[in-house]
DNA sequence: GAAAAGATTACCT
DNA sequence: GGTAATCTTTTCC
């Protein structure tokens, strides 16, 4: 097939299409902006999970919070590759998912709304990636072809959207750069009103 | 009854 | 493991 180079997105992709390089070969803040509405399709063992992103992160360069800023390490390692590389690293028990947008910059991918509520909640990067069922093997995975793990654009306008300092964060504190649909209940943070259980 | 503080739990760049 | 959010208890008026 003729393959190209396509440098130039639109800011809008078809909807519910599959999210290709061009997508991810861009800002990285605009690319965590558009990412929320869209799907991320993880296919494991014939089950499918699906979660619609409702909240993420923006890692940039010259960040002291993002793991390329030291430089390329055999666990950072995927956040060298091509945009649309799924970048998946442990800590401690759970592991958390990025996607690679431009050389060294990525976005953290935090909560989204369930495809099956019943058996997970998908409120933060851990469990995000517990529920689909994301494991450190995937980690350096081509978003952009893998039939396992991909991702759609959102169908459309997911509504307003709330932009704030970044969570667990230590450093660049001041810096907005994480995104969340406001008004949703998934959003892991801002919790609005945690109900006390007994 | 409401608010503040301490302590516990859960989570994760 | 450290940190932040949550829950519980206590104090105050």
């Amino acid at each position: 097939m003729g393959r190209r180079s396509a440098t130039v997105a639109r800011s809008s992709d078809p909807p519910g299409r599959r999210l290709g390089r061009a997508f991810f070969d861009r800002a990285t803040t605009r690319v965590a902006r558009e990412l929320l509405g869209a799907e991320l399709h993880v296919r494991t063992r014939g089950t499918e999970r699906v979660v619609r992103l409702v909240e993420t992160e923006a890692y940039v360069r010259g960040d002291p919070a993002s793991h390329a800023y030291r430089g390329e390490t055999a666990r950072n390692r995927s956040m060298f590759l091509a945009p649309g590389t799924l970048y998946v690293y442990r800590i401690h028990q759970v592991v958390c998912a990025n996607l690679v947008t431009r050389r060294r910059e990525a976005v953290l991918v935090r909560a989204g709304v369930p495809s099956v509520p019943k058996e997970g909640n998908p409120s933060g990067p851990g469990r995000l990636c517990r529920f689909l069922g994301l494991r450190l093997d995937d980690d350096g995975t081509d978003t952009t072809r893998s039939s396992r793990i991909f991702l759609r654009g959102r169908a459309a306008d997911p509504g307003p959207v709330s932009v704030g300092p970044r969570v667990g964060v230590g450093r660049a504190v001041d810096r907005r750069l994480r995104f969340a649909l406001a008004n949703d209940p998934w959003v892991s943070r801002p919790r609005p009103g945690a109900r006390g259980r007994r």
